[in-house]
DNA sequence: GCTCAAATAAAAATCGTTTCTATTTAATCA
DNA sequence: TGATTAAATAGAAACGATTTTTATTTGAGC
């Protein structure tokens, strides 16, 4: 359950650290999606000394690694989700309650398609977040702006 | 043709101003996305005096009005482009030269669905952007990383 | 032309993020 | 185990893209 993790960190030729794992786990137990700060807040209650930078360290290197993932926010500022699904899949994010949930169905190979013929160019990456409002906050009849 | 621009921005009740237009004819001869400080530059070739903090004013307000669209960079900076396409599509944006080509094809009806069914959520909008290299950069056989 | 809200210039501030440097720690191996 | 060493960290400082502020100018309507 953590040896996983700490395998796949050693993987990926990081030390398995208590910061890294805490910040990991953290992650894992929050349904959405949270602000480097807000993960410090958190960590504060772990450890008596932690650094913001290394929470923001840490974060770009577990996202390089893809342990975790950015999601894309209009207010351009750095939010990371906590996702185990290997396979490739999209998101589908709650503006309201900040929860992340996946999406299988993936466009990608019309899209190559028609990037190859009618443009005759190649695709190297591509982006694909579908914003809204989950059950729970359609429930609630939540006014959905982001958070 | 510019008058189309100039009506356009009376239906927002926006003042057609001569710097907001030579925003937008900045955008409109460039086939690709620029950042606000290279619009700047720019607009100092046109104007004695224009600040910095216009540009980017004017920038996030013709964006709100749909005049003008941005991209969604990496460096999580501000860039911008200019599509006339009033017809809901999405972008390919060539990551070596910054060209940006409209892509007919979205599954939003397919991705709504799968909210749906499995999510019981609602969608609200929706991201798709398709990063690689055009035609011309493929040609020059360009190493692509972002610009 | 006159009026007034909208747009602008210029300077300053903001603040999320990154960099820097000394210190600590995880991993390797004797 | 203890020594070694590169990676990780704390804390302070810097950074810089973007935004805010305030006085001045300008476009639109009459
Ligand atoms: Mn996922
Ligand atoms: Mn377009
Ligand atoms: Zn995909
Ligand atoms: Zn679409």
């Amino acid at each position: 359950m953590d040896s996983d993790v700490a395998e796949y960190l050693r993987q990926l030729r990081m030390k398995v650290t208590p910061k890294r794992l805490a910040i990991i786990d953290i992650l894992k137990k929050e349904s959405g999606y949270l602000s480097p700060e807000e993960i410090w807040r958190r960590m504060k209650k772990r450890f008596a000394r932690i650094g913001l930078p290394t929470v923001y360290r840490n974060l770009e290197e577990l996202a390089n690694g893809k342990v975790i993932y950015r999601i894309t926010h209009p207010n351009r500022q750095l939010y990371y989700f906590y996702c185990g699904n290997s396979v490739h899949h999209h998101h589908f994010v709650c503006v309201a309650c900040r929860a992340v949930n996946d999406i299988e169905y993936c466009a990608i190979g019309d899209l190559q398609e028609e990037v190859r013929r009618k443009l005759s160019g190649r695709v190297v990456s591509h982006l694909l977040q579908v914003n809204g409002l989950c059950r729970n906050c359609l429930k609630k009849n939540y006014k959905g702006t982001w958070r």
